[in-house]
DNA sequence: GCAAAAGTGTTTCAGGTACACCCATGA
DNA sequence: TCATGGGTGTACCTGAAACACTTTTGC
């Protein structure tokens, strides 16, 4: 079937390109890697590929993410489409920007040398090809509106995590520091987190108590009509 | 000048579609136009078009809005891109769907015959076609959030509005009802609303004092650091 | 004079912010 | 014993929400 109103229409290479954010270091990272193929081969770029007729394009960030962590199943939106004539130095590329928030631990690592990738501080973001940091900047955006309302942060944590650690999390999110009294105050009448048994003696002599995000709870206080706020 | 790395891809076609939104009778309309080709013909349908090979995706959707409103030079700005592979039931398109707020007057009525258009209100809006439900739900999420933080509300407004039309505005936004006396005073702590002498007599004998938006005022606060939160 | 919309203040409460000291432990 | 990071409570203040009556005027 073929519809008259269809013919002879521009048709455009239309890419994914993700921003794959982990957290380690007391900060956020990013992965990037160098650019394997002209032009601008060699700088550094976001992790990116076409769009395939037999994908949506949520299905082709998710295959690239994939394809660049060996990750799956993880949280990951759109952030925007870039149009621009010439953002794309090689072709006339509309892209889709997606972001992805994964826990850094289950990065594959021999995948960094296949694509010459590395993860980096968001503070030490090089410059990127393209509008790439445009992409970033606008991911950051996204995810500061998006952390306030939504428990994202903890995709971005493994099963169990310290409360310094989360509140490093969130000051890297905000890019500003939080009161730790208040951060904990917070914390403790949102009820969502539990307490272990164990400590963290990783980064202090005391050790830190682990606590676990409790989604059961979590659904069923939203569920409520309770708003997170954070 | 060709690059290697781009042969071979799948391009496809990119559409823009506008969700162009008025204010009318005390509530946010829609543009809306019966689709006057297969597939789907006569079906109810946002404002579209393809992206062409000599525009941005941004200018295509200001090309667009001209062409259905005859309006120029309006805030707009983009949702997102909706890619799924069977969205449109004619050809794989991948739509990235824009809003614009347009000060209903402005539009030019002639056009509404030429395109079978006409405005919508919000709450009655019918089933469109594809996913442009779906694009206006998302669009409505967006102007939630935005309107609270920026004074984007008074690009649906002419020069000069009352109190309770505003007011009606940002419940229709919102759509929820607001105290009176606390959306006042609100607005006067803000301090970014000039009053006039004259009086709306329109809709009351008593009549409503015309305000103007004072962008200069607004903007001397932003600087300032102040916050704008309706 | 009455219907219909415009206009006007005060009180209460919750949540945000500021702030300083003790605790546990490994070295 | 001391240096390091972990953990805890209170007072204040600002902004949000609830709430009801008076004013104007065309009919």
């Amino acid at each position: 079937m073929s519809f008259a109103f269809y013919q002879n229409k521009d048709s455009f290479l239309v890419a994914v390109d993700c921003i794959i954010m982990g957290f380690r270091d007391n900060e956020l990272n990013i992965l990037i890697a160098r650019r394997p193929f002209e032009p601008l081969k060699g700088g550094w770029s976001l992790m990116g590929g076409f769009v395939n007729s037999n994908e949506s394009s949520d299905e082709a960030a998710a295959r690239v993410l994939n394809e660049f962590t060996g990750i799956d199943n993880i949280f990951m939106e759109q952030v925007k489409a870039y149009g621009e004539i010439n953002r794309d130095l090689g072709e006339r590329v509309i892209s889709i920007a997606y972001y992805a928030l994964v826990n850094i631990e289950l990065f594959d690592t021999t995948l960094a040398e296949k694509y010459d990738a590395k993860w980096v501080r968001l503070s030490l973001l090089p410059e990127l090809i393209f509008d790439h940091n445009k992409m970033v900047k606008d991911t950051i955006n996204i995810l500061q509106r998006k952390a306030a309302i939504k428990p994202i942060g903890f995709n971005l944590l493994g099963e169990q995590f310290t409360l310094p650690t989360l509140q490093s999390l969130y000051e890297s999110i905000y890019q500003e520091s939080i009161d730790k009294r208040n951060f904990r105050k917070k914390l403790m009448t949102m009820d969502i987190l539990e307490k272990l048994e164990e400590k963290d003696k990783g980064s202090s002599k005391k050790g830190a108590y682990y606590y676990k995000f409790n989604k059961e709870k979590y659904d069923q206080l939203i569920q409520q009509g309770l708003h997170f706020s954070l």
